[in-house]
Parts: C-alpha cells; sequence; structure tokens
DNA sequence: TCCTTCGT
C-alpha cells in the first residue's frame, strides 16, 4: 500500500518547487529541494533531522503546494507542546494525536479507526519519535487507505517512553523513502553545540578543551555529588551571569537525567529556589509546592482553555493570599491560577532533559553523575545539549560523559518491527 | 531502575 502513487498523483515540481519558494520568499538548500521531491513522489515517507535543519521549512512547503491543489492536510503531535509549535509555525490547525483520534478516558478507547477513519488526503506527524508503538498503532488503523503519510522526527532523540522503537525501526528497515537532513541553518554551522553534538552522536565524547570566550559548549569537571551542585551552584548564580550576562531564571535551564538523587530535579529545584527567590513574599503552599512571586515554573498538563500547554515554562508574578489566587506570566501573556490548580505547576529551575524534549533555551547546564549511571545514554546527551540555543555547560564525572556517548540503551528494546516491515 | 504522554 505504502507503495502506491501519493493520492495527488504526478506533479510538475519543476514549477512547484520554484513557485513555492517565490511564494513563502525562500530559497530551499539542496537536501531541502530533495526532501520536498521525495516527499511529494511518495504516498508514505520519512523526514528527519536534527534542530536547525529546516524541518518546518521543508514541511511549509510541501503543505503550500498540496494544498494550492485542493488536497486537504491533517497536522498532529504527540504532545499538545509540539503540536502548539507546528501550528505556529505552519498557520494551520494542529491537534495532539490522542485528540485527533478523539480519544476518550471512560470507555478508555479512540472513537477514530478502521471503521470511522480519519476524513484527510495526507496526514503529518511531526515529533513522531515520541510515538510509542500502540499509538502509532491506533493511529495508522485509522488512517483511510487512499491518504498519504508523512512522519517527521529526529531518530537521535530519546526514544518514547511507551514501548517501540518505531521511527527509528520503520527508518532501519529501508522499506520506506526516508530524507535525511543533516545541513544546520538555525544555529551557526561552527558553533560548537552543533559539532559536539554530532560527535555525541558518533558515539564520541566532545572535544572539551575548556577556553571561555571561545567555545560555547563547556565541561566543568567534578566528581561527587556535593561538588556537582557546587560548581553548578556558582555556574548558574555568577559565572554564567557575570560573564556571558545570561539571567539565572530566564535564561539558563538546568537539565537533568533524573528527578531524585543528589543532582536530580527535586533536590536541585529546592536548592535554587531558596537561593533565587528565598526572600520572596508572600508565599503559598499547595499540594505539597510552595511558590512565591518571582518563582520559576511549568505549567504540567495541557489547559487549552488558557492555551498553556505541559512543559510552558513561566514566572509567578502575583500572589493574592486574600483571593487565592496567583498570575503566571508565559511569554508576553498573564494567565490566572485559583489556589486549587496550583497543581497544575510544579518548579522549573531544574527539568528532566525527558521533559525538556521539543523544547529549547538559551542555555543549558546539565550535571553528569554516575548516580544517574540507569539514565545515562546517547540519546538523552544528544537530547539534552541541543536543547542549548547559545550555550552548554555541562559539569560533573568524565567517567559518567564518556558511558553517556557510548550507551544506546534504546537498541536494546527487541521491538522486532523493522524486521517485520521487511518481510515480504 | 528510570524516564513519562494523552483526556474531561
Amino acid at each position: 500500500m505504502q507503495l502506491d502513487p501519493p493520492p495527488w498523483g504526478t506533479l510538475t515540481l519543476s514549477k512547484a518547487i520554484p513557485w513555492v519558494e517565490k511564494r513563502n520568499r525562500i530559497t530551499l538548500s539542496n537536501s531541502q529541494r530533495i526532501a520536498v521531491e521525495k516527499t511529494m513522489n511518495n504516498k508514505v515517507s520519512v523526514i528527519t533531522g536534527g534542530p536547525g535543519v529546516g524541518k518546518t521549512t521543508v514541511i511549509n512547503s510541501i503543505l503550500h503546494i498540496i494544498r494550492a491543489k485542493g488536497i486537504d492536510t491533517t497536522l498532529c503531535a504527540p504532545t499538545g507542546r509540539a503540536a502548539k509549535r507546528l501550528s505556529e509555525s505552519t498557520g494551520q490547525q494542529v491537534t495532539t494525536i490522542h485528540r485527533l483520534l478523539e480519544f476518550h478516558p471512560l470507555p478508555f478507547g479512540f472513537k477514530r479507526n478502521a471503521d470511522h477513519p480519519l476524513d484527510t488526503t495526507l496526514l503529518v506527524i511531526d515529533e513522531s519519535s515520541m510515538v510509542d508503538v500502540i499509538l502509532m498503532n491506533k493511529l495508522l488503523c485509522a488512517v483511510p487507505d487512499h491518504a498519504a503519510l508523512l512522519l517527521v522526527g529526529d531518530v537521535d532523540q530519546l526514544s518514547s517512553v511507551g514501548p517501540g522503537y518505531v521511527l527509528a525501526d520503520i527508518i532501519n528497515s529501508q522499506k520506506i523513502p526516508i530524507s535525511q537532513l543533516t545541513e544546520i541553518f538555525r544555529q551557526a554551522a561552527c558553533s560548537n553545540i552543533t559539532t559536539s553534538a554530532h560527535t555525541i552522536n558518533t558515539g564520541h565524547v566532545p572535544n572539551v578543551t575548556n577556553k571561555e570566550g571561545i567555545s560555547d559548549f563547556f565541561f566543568i569537571s567534578a566528581e561527587t555529588a556535593e561538588e556537582i551542585t557546587d560548581k553548578l551552584l556558582n555556574v548558574v548564580l555568577c559565572r554564567l551571569p557575570l560573564r556571558f550576562g545570561f539571567d539565572p531564571v530566564k535564561d539558563i535551564q538546568i537539565l537533568t537525567p533524573m528527578n531524585r538523587g543528589g543532582v536530580g530535579a527535586h533536590s536541585l529545584n529546592n536548592i535554587l529556589q531558596s537561593q533565587l527567590n528565598g526572600n520572596a513574599e508572600p508565599k503559598v503552599t499547595r499540594y505539597g509546592r510552595t511558590f512565591s512571586p518571582g518563582d520559576k515554573i511549568v505549567q504540567i498538563i495541557n489547559n487549552y482553555n488558557n492555551d498553556v500547554f505541559n512543559g510552558d515554562i513561566g514566572i509567578i508574578r502575583r500572589i493574592n493570599l486574600e483571593d487565592n489566587e496567583a498570575f503566571v506570566q508565559f511569554d508576553d501573556r498573564e494567565i490566572h491560577y485559583d489556589f486549587d490548580e496550583l497543581d497544575e505547576l510544579s518548579l522549573a529551575y531544574a527539568t528532566t532533559i525527558h521533559k525538556s524534549q521539543g523544547s529549547e533555551y538559551p542555555c543549558v547546564v546539565i550535571p553528569l553523575s554516575m548516580q544517574s549511571y540507569m539514565m545515562l545514554e546517547k540519546n538523552l546527551l544528544y537530547t539534552g545539549v541541543t536543547r542549548g540555543k547559545k550555550m552548554v555547560v555541562i559539569i560533573g564525572q568524565k567517567k559518567a560523559l564518556a558511558i553517556a556517548v557510548k550507551t544506546q540503551r534504546s537498541m536494546r528494546r527487541k521491538t522486532w518491527l523493522r524486521e517485520r516491515l521487511r518481510m515480504p
């Protein structure tokens, strides 16, 4: 079925591509043009590549060409945040996969399925590396036979928390046409973040010659959890703000492999809250968390009424003890919370690398310790490092870094999907 | 042993 011609038939791409370039006032790179052609010429295909390679530019070009032909398209993503981001960059409606399939918690199931399929001609799934095998199965069952399918994602990022290794298996099966974008446009191609991320992907420790002022990627050696924490505080509270002008709350994001433990997100959040905002008043404690004005927080469930999504980071601006209400600033919007809604928030000075997937920050600091041995792997380090736009600092044990780049946890999953896709 | 999405 995936070998059928696409539902829009054969398009004259030698005309369509210059048309879309002119219309969107862009110039596609050679690799992007090939990706557009490959996608348009196939019913099922994959676009993969890291941050800044222009996946969104390619998606936008494809959507414009196809929609100009009157073909209806549907866009979805596994998380609310990812859906919102793609919606902003394409100007089109994007929903979570669950909403698209009309998930209902009570009978626990999806209303959309093979008997009641989606009404679309092209389905685009963004951030598809985060989709596990169960959800992908439900989604593909609901795609009508005539429709085309485009999977977009970064196969080097963390694999889905749930079972499977779907995107990588599809790519490795070599049964589906793949467009692998590698050319970097967003960060400077000479950025050490970019080259380090690439080095990590090849399974090697990135170059950590520590020359401040030249590089945007640093490694600071520390052995024990206490030493890592001390150096991290010094870097976040003093060195990065003084030397590079980063604001410890607004610009710097601490990303950890784990929640628990000495260098886990919980512990670091408590320390940073008291160091950065400990004297702020008034304080409110609900659901075991204490907040005051100035605290950095993260929304932890999707709230469609307020247009705030799981992973959105904000700052508490005001707390009104008389009316039991708090006001939180997200970008340039201020959102109102009753105190009994504060279970939607948690502290965000530090967060796990898992939760950071799909977000980017000006400056990222990653504590790396053998305490998080169970979590150390290439995809984790790659995901953490590629969240940083201007600067990345890793603080911790050299041994932990060496183990992280050598370990590939996802490969241990025995999914057999690649093999099944290869079966005739 | 650890990471955690989705919906009302």
